[in-house]
DNA sequence: AATAAAATATGATATTTGTCATACAACTTC
DNA sequence: GAAGTTGTATGACAAATATCATATTTTATT
């Protein structure tokens, strides 16, 4: 079992307030996973009953909609926590976990972050403003996605990918995503994501090769999508 | 001055969970205002630095898009607290608050509720339980803008309104939204609105008087959206 | 009540987006 | 390496939605 006190990711996270003791206790009671690349870490509906802390690796955060569509609501990373929504709300997960490339993340049952919930004040109030912060984040998403464009929603997808998780030594986008993935961010049928990415590398905005995808003019891309 | 101890909203908030002692605190510190239809409680950017307690009457809760529009994120109605995102991430407001009808209001100052936050635990949970549920509520609504149609968005938000604010002795909405606002809820043009409710009127699943809206077969008009 | 202003309604049309069909490329699997 | 499977690409078309113009109704103002 590897110590929490020396994984360098909890200090990306609200678990940053925990003492050497509290960590300890964590690392006594945790236990860690392998995920493959396609796996789910949860699924829709599940009974999850504590937080996963993402120690590598990323994952998409979807649901399934009514027409049949696995729309991706967030992609989380290295260094974030999953599961606190439904752990707080004592509820089953409304979202599913699935890995976009191996991972590795470590589950901490939830009697143990309730007790921290109680004898940490911190800790609390870092897994609130976190919260917050997801909450703020789901808003301005809502906004984008009932007053813009699938041509500018795209356009801006991928610059966040590019901006949130970099770029390859070749400049390509690091995340690989299908056609249908970033379909499912964006919000739109495959069919329409992959014309637009044409329609883009027509305007030699971006580069396709394959599966991989390079912006070429940042600038250009998102002032093409208006 | 009125007295929180007796004011019965707070039992619908995670005010709940604060004892007499606490409530007279509160009753000595907080203010108490009256706001008039159209009038905003606060605006996007500002700096609002405590939380609002709605006693009476129903507000929207809206976000300025980059193409000019008035995004309806939410309504907030009777019992509600509003502004706990913003105070909690020490942040100015990112959603502007416009009341629908006259409303009661109560502002408690932050450092009033950041003290409870240390003193009352399950103070404290209730706020991160109520923040949870919000956080689950975008998610969905933005499932929902992603993936249906504008006809089914808005079959959905008629019925919402039913199922939420009531309806008035002659079965029309009780909450009154002029057909831009219903527009800026849904997420679609203002004629576009017009347009569907015209549709749905002739199918004889909703009834258009004036600015009443009388749904007269809310399972047909669910149906008909599909 | 008369007038102005705003909100609602509807037509005409352009644009965007989805759907279905099909082709082609890349990748597995045997 | 052939056959099958999956993912990507593109055309043709239909459906949904936005936009602009204009009429009509409602509400506000004097």
């Amino acid at each position: 079992m590897s110590k929490c006190e020396q994984c360098i990711v909890r200090e990306f996270s609200s678990l940053k307030a925990l003492n050497k003791e509290e960590l300890l206790k964590i690392a006594d009671c945790k236990s860690s996973y392998t995920i493959k690349k396609g796996e789910p870490i949860f699924t829709e509906g599940e009974n999850v009953n504590g937080i996963f802390c993402i120690k590598d690796g990323v994952c998409k955060l979807t649901k399934l909609s009514a027409n049949g569509n696995d729309q991706i609501v967030k992609l989380i990373s290295k260094g974030e926590l999953l599961g606190q929504r439904s752990m707080i709300s004592d509820e089953p997960v409304n979202l599913s976990a699935v890995a976009l490339e191996d991972m590795e993340v470590c589950f901490i049952p939830k009697t143990e972050i309730m007790g921290l919930f109680n004898q940490n004040n911190q800790f609390s109030m870092n897994m609130m403003r976190a919260i917050c912060g997801d909450l703020k984040e789901a808003d301005e998403h809502l906004v984008t996605m009932a007053q813009k464009s699938v041509k500018q929603r795209l356009a801006e997808t991928l610059v966040y990918l590019q901006d949130t998780f970099g770029i390859n030594p070749d400049n390509s986008l690091k995340v690989k995503l299908s056609r249908e993935e970033l379909a499912g961010m964006v919000g739109t049928a495959t069919e329409s994501c992959i014309r637009l990415l044409s329609e883009f590398n027509k305007l030699g905005v971006i580069e396709l090769s394959g599966k991989k995808i390079t912006i070429t003019n940042k600038a250009q891309l998102l002032k093409a999508a208006n």
